[in-house]
DNA sequence: ACCTGAACACCGTTCAAGT
DNA sequence: ACCTGAACACCGTTCAAGT
């Protein structure tokens, strides 16, 4: 890319930005050109669909989302690693207002420019949810598509304004549907041998 | 309502119907009218909203969903009637593309079309999670508004293809969170006593 | 009463034409 | 290489004019 250019996509971006956070994720294509200064067409060149412009958007916080799971796995233990994990999943949907939603549709959808990312959301969860299960601290009939689904169930909801309030105690709602309780069986007793 | 009148609106509302069973929730206004035969500006006069128009192709099966809520609670013992009524309200979202959705972000907007349907599902869920609170087989810090934000999460979720399968699992790793198992105070014993 | 065509202000897509 | 205006086919809203 010239240098001109990349200084055109710069702004272009950071104009985007505070498009979508003014006025939600919904904002037209052309509102957003018109506010950057620039073509329409030239804002569709550098993102193509409304996916990429967010893929854009969000690559940061991802990155550092993804990161994360990595850093509670190596520091903390598998029950409150997952814990942990989906209450930074749902900051993460509390501030990025529709990214949830997109990442729902598109982790189904290769050609989604989305999907990179969401696959690595997806991965890490797994990875959590594994560790856990395997030190019987997670409930082993959950798969990873089930937790990215219900993590993506969840953040939808708190990206709707009336229950954003509740959501860490909807997120603990959740959890408890997944870790096993310490009170159940923390003399590791073996549940059904026949 | 002229009997004329009447006949225009039962045959738009039936095509109506098919258009959005075959085109999904976000058919054109347009595309009903067009396949309807029947003017543009007179759809919106019968169905001003989107909103509207699902409240009419949605009342039957609503009317009948919080009815069901009635014969489970009168037939059914608290935690089997909660967990019946889970699975009803994911019936009802698989049989309707969109409409969960659409009451979650209807039932906090008094204006909504379909803001009534909104609140009598409310208002059957919270009812069935209070008789099984009071009978101590669901979790006492769930709220009737938590109860309905989880419903209407899982309902979003399973409404997407990809999870579609996995609805009924899904359905029962959340219900193992409102539920209390019995396996863990069948006796009855006094959970926390200083 | 009930219906409708048409004008309106929008949207994202596409491409030939400019620098 | 990079940008853009304009044409295009759409959308829902609105209203004056028809029967």
């Amino acid at each position: 890319m010239r240098s001109d250019a990349k200084k055109n996509y710069d702004h272009v971006l950071a104009v985007a930005r505070a498009a979508v956070t003014e006025g939600g994720p919904d904002v037209s294509m052309r509102d957003i050109a018109r506010q950057a200064g620039v073509g329409l067409a030239t804002l569709l060149r550098h993102f193509p669909t409304r996916e990429a412009l967010f893929e854009a958007l969000l690559r940061a916080s991802l990155d550092r989302l993804t990161q994360r799971a990595d850093e509670l796995e190596a520091s903390r233990k598998p029950d409150e690693a997952l814990l942990s994990w989906l209450s930074e999943w749902v900051a993460f949907a509390l501030g990025h207002r529709g990214a949830v939603a997109m990442m729902a549709t598109a982790h189904a959808n290769p050609d989604s420019a989305l999907y990179a990312a969401c696959a690595a959301v997806h991965a890490a969860s797994a990875r959590l949810l594994l560790r856990a299960q395997t030190d019987g601290v997670a409930r082993a009939d959950i798969t990873g598509d089930d937790l990215f689904g219900l993590m993506c169930g969840l953040g939808w909801l708190v990206d709707l304004p009336p229950f954003a309030p509740r959501a860490d105690h909807l997120l603990h709602i959740l959890a408890s549907a997944i870790l096993i309780e310490p009170a159940a069986g923390s003399g590791r007793i073996e549940a059904t041998r026949p």
